[in-house]
DNA sequence: TGGTTCTGTCCATAATATGGACGAGAACGC
DNA sequence: GCGTTCTCGTCCATATTATGGACAGAACCA
């Protein structure tokens, strides 16, 4: 089904977009969109500037950086407004919330990509709030994304992972190492980062399947690392698996 | 600065998901998109069915329409939320909303296109609900639109009017009525509909300009006909006016 | 000065997107 | 049943379109 052909340049002005989101307001350099795309620069930069033209991409005045414009939310109120997974999972955030204390994060999947969709703060006075609503890393540098590509296939978990490979340096990581944290994920039965994407900051996410069996989200807890012991852990965990049973039924039903 | 070229294919796909966001939650048929767009039925088919494929599209299992899709406002969610200008307006509609009683809209341009981006129902009985937040239109079918023509050079707004000919005939409107509904908005001062989209109510809209003198949105106020008389009129006109000015005044600083 | 980065532009070329033509399926009338 | 009129989907020869190597300017650093 995939290799529909005869939008080659289509296919390429939207994987320049996603670069382009994942660098949010502040955008990213044209520089970097050649090397995490592959394309080559004229390319990039014919397609950044005519999305320019149409509004679907800003331009930074000072820094030149080029960002997600004005016409994509507005494309976008096309659409219902809270997601089916945002309202099914609104209850669980809540209550697991509340019983955690930590931050909480509720994240998907869109393409090679984790995208932040949703996030309770804690009562404990130390909250982890390095990612935000909307952020966007490649599936694997992240505790959700490596929960969410070991709920997959081990052989499409690969494929993403292969795609990622470009964009793991700016992460300091690489192909073997996440390979590896999938694996450990799917022996415990939830996804973990002993090494925060923020230094001194523990993870800890479980993944939530569609009635087909298929990951769509991931459910994370992050901690200072102190306050995730493994005697904690195994407290969260409990919380965040009853938690993500919960919101499947419901978005099953 | 317009022409860049290089990138027909892009620009194309852009103006079959602006068709498609027009038709909101239901989408629209693949005619239709042919026939607003002007393209030929190979190459919507093409550029539709890609987009499906990368996400941006949806197709309606049972009515197979076509809309947009799940990613658009993911990719969305890579801007700030709320934007300077609902920020700016918020406390005008609160206030305008208390003083008239009925519906009011916020509405801003969108290349050819008008889209409410926010609404406020009043404390009269009646409402005209008709407009939703999302909802697009072309550009002169609504006094909104209207009021945002009449507000920008003679020159653009037949441009736009032009532009939107095809689509003019579902709302039983053309070219000609538009151009006259613009001429009589600029002499009054703000954008008024007799008939409004619906039957028996009227519509009276001010346009908001940025500092740069082009019209960034229009405030709207919409009612059953026989609420609206010459005497009411002018009292709603006023207090569109003032709060417009007011907006302008917060976007501009 | 030369050595890095970065961004922008040109244009001959090949690959890509195009759209005319054809076909299938559904809904309607008779 | 059969024609008519819609819709949507696909093929493939064609030329239009997007491509990217090569060149250039600008900013920064040593």
């Amino acid at each position: 089904m995939e290799p529909r052909q005869g939008a080659q340049a289509i296919r390429r002005a939207l994987a320049v977009l996603r670069i382009l989101a994942a660098g949010r307001e502040d955008g990213v350099p044209l520089a970097e969109v050649v090397r995490t795309t592959g394309l080559t620069r004229p390319t990039v930069h014919r397609i950044v500037h005519v999305l320019i033209e149409e509004g679907i991409v800003e331009r930074h005045e000072r820094t030149g950086r080029y960002a997600i414009g004005n016409q994509v939310p507005e494309l976008a109120l096309a659409r219902p407004r809270p997601s089916r997974l945002l309202v099914a999972a609104n209850p669980s955030l809540r209550r697991a919330s509340a019983e955690i204390g930590d931050t909480l994060f509720l994240t998907v999947r869109t393409g090679n990509d984790t995208l932040c969709v949703d996030r309770r703060i804690g009562v404990y006075p130390i909250q982890v709030l390095s990612i935000e609503v909307g952020a966007r890393r490649p599936l694997g540098v992240s505790s959700a994304g490596v929960a969410i590509l070991a709920a997959m296939p081990a052989q499409d978990a690969r494929k993403i992972v292969a795609a990622n490979e470009k964009r793991f340096e700016s992460y300091r990581t690489d192909v073997a190492t996440v390979m590896g944290e999938i694996t450990a994920a799917r022996r415990l039965g939830y996804g973990m980062r002993e090494i925060g994407l923020v230094q001194g900051t523990k993870s800890i996410s479980t993944w939530i399947k569609t009635p087909d069996g298929r990951p769509a989200a991931a459910m994370t807890v992050s901690a200072v690392r102190t306050r995730l012991g493994p005697r904690r852990e195994q407290e969260v965990v409990e919380i965040l698996l009853r938690e993500a049973r919960i919101i499947e039924q419901a978005i099953g039903g």
